[in-house]
DNA sequence: CTATATTTGCTAACACTGTTAGGTAAATAT
DNA sequence: ATATTTACCTAACAGTGTTAGCAAATATAG
């Protein structure tokens, strides 16, 4: 009987027009201004219809963490396929993932800009093995290519997203208007200069 | 006559008594914790009394802002008189701002891990030439020794603090419980490897 | 010392948040 | 036609920041 599937049909509809508006909401007013109630008054239902929904509202921000969290990924494997070169795949992540944050700045706040209102993101990065091995693997070529075997691998793993996550909240706090430039100036000169030492 | 001293001193103490309840709630609670209700219960007065002292909520963060900014320029002027050698400078430098991300993680949260509750944390910022001139005069000695005045300084400058920043709140966000070895060890390759950078 | 002015502090409210208990009425199943 | 499940809502609780308005304590002036 078709019942039951139009029921599964409606819930999921509901369930995707409040994400739709909520994300409508971020967008335009940005996460501090997400409420239960925006989202129940923009889709005209009462407020516990949205509860039947998700479990609270960090269940909601989870929903859009996972979502970028998957879009990401996908990007930094896309980057990470244009080329064979350790060091040039390395560069082409390292683009990939600043206009990541830049085009989605919304999702690239929620996901590491921690504090927007108590909510574990952590509970959502997927495997924290999918990033390591992106990125972990062209350093250790390079390594090997300039016989630095011995070099800590997961180190210098930790010091490219550090860089890479200290660009961009820099220029995300954004209190000195830089010019575009300058910035995607700053991004070739650290991660280019993580790529050197690596084979110096 | 001495009353309108006393009053002045009164004035000055209930509001020093609003700060420090108000911190320790931090340091207890976090920030998201901290509500004016809250101190106004613990100083034992009613909550218009702490309007009385400050405009509202962000007056007292920025408060907080201003004297992390002033202890930060603190500790950062310190350790560069530790050394007259620009690469050692630096690396005390980087050392000393690790530091105090660490000692005082309430008020590094505040200052740059933005999104705590809408607060314009730029505000509170002392010169943003303080800080410049601290780091980028040794970079530019650097330079020079290498005959690479060429080089832009500034940018240098912004690569700086964005890896800087990038080791403090990666660590911060705790993802994976990295041993404090490792970390250490990161902010030196990261920074030697910035300073190296300089002098190639 | 009394009367006026000022400061001090409080109660109570408004407009928001997230969240939930409990009831009603409609849609479905028996 | 009756019973049951589902959908949905009203109303409330416990928080938040913030402010208007009033009462009591204090200081100043006559």
């Amino acid at each position: 009987m078709g019942i039951a599937e139009r029921r599964l049909r409606q819930k999921d509809q509901m369930r995707s027009d409040i994400l739709t508006t909520a994300w409508k909401i971020v967008k335009e007013e940005g996460w501090q201004s997400l409420s239960i109630r925006k989202i129940a008054d923009a889709i005209e239902y009462s407020i516990p219809v949205v509860y039947d929904h998700f479990e609270n509202k960090e269940a909601i921000l989870l929903e859009f963490g996972k979502q970028g969290f998957e879009l990401l990924t996908k990007k930094l494997q896309q980057a990470k396929k244009k080329s064979e070169d350790p060091a040039e795949q390395l560069m082409a992540i390292a683009d990939a993932y600043w206009n990541f944050a830049f085009k989605n700045k919304e999702y690239y706040q929620l996901m590491f800009q921690v504090g927007i209102s108590g909510c574990e993101m952590e509970k959502c990065i997927p495997q924290q093995s999918v990033f390591r091995e992106l990125v972990q693997e062209p350093i250790e070529k390079i390594l090997k290519q300039n016989k630095k075997a011995e070099v800590n691998s997961c180190l210098k793993y930790h010091t490219f997203w550090s860089v890479m996550h200290g660009l961009i909240s820099i220029k995300m706090l954004g209190n000195t208007e830089i010019d575009e430039e300058l910035n995607k100036m700053v991004l070739e000169d650290a991660v280019s200069g993580l790529i050197k030492n690596l084979g110096k």
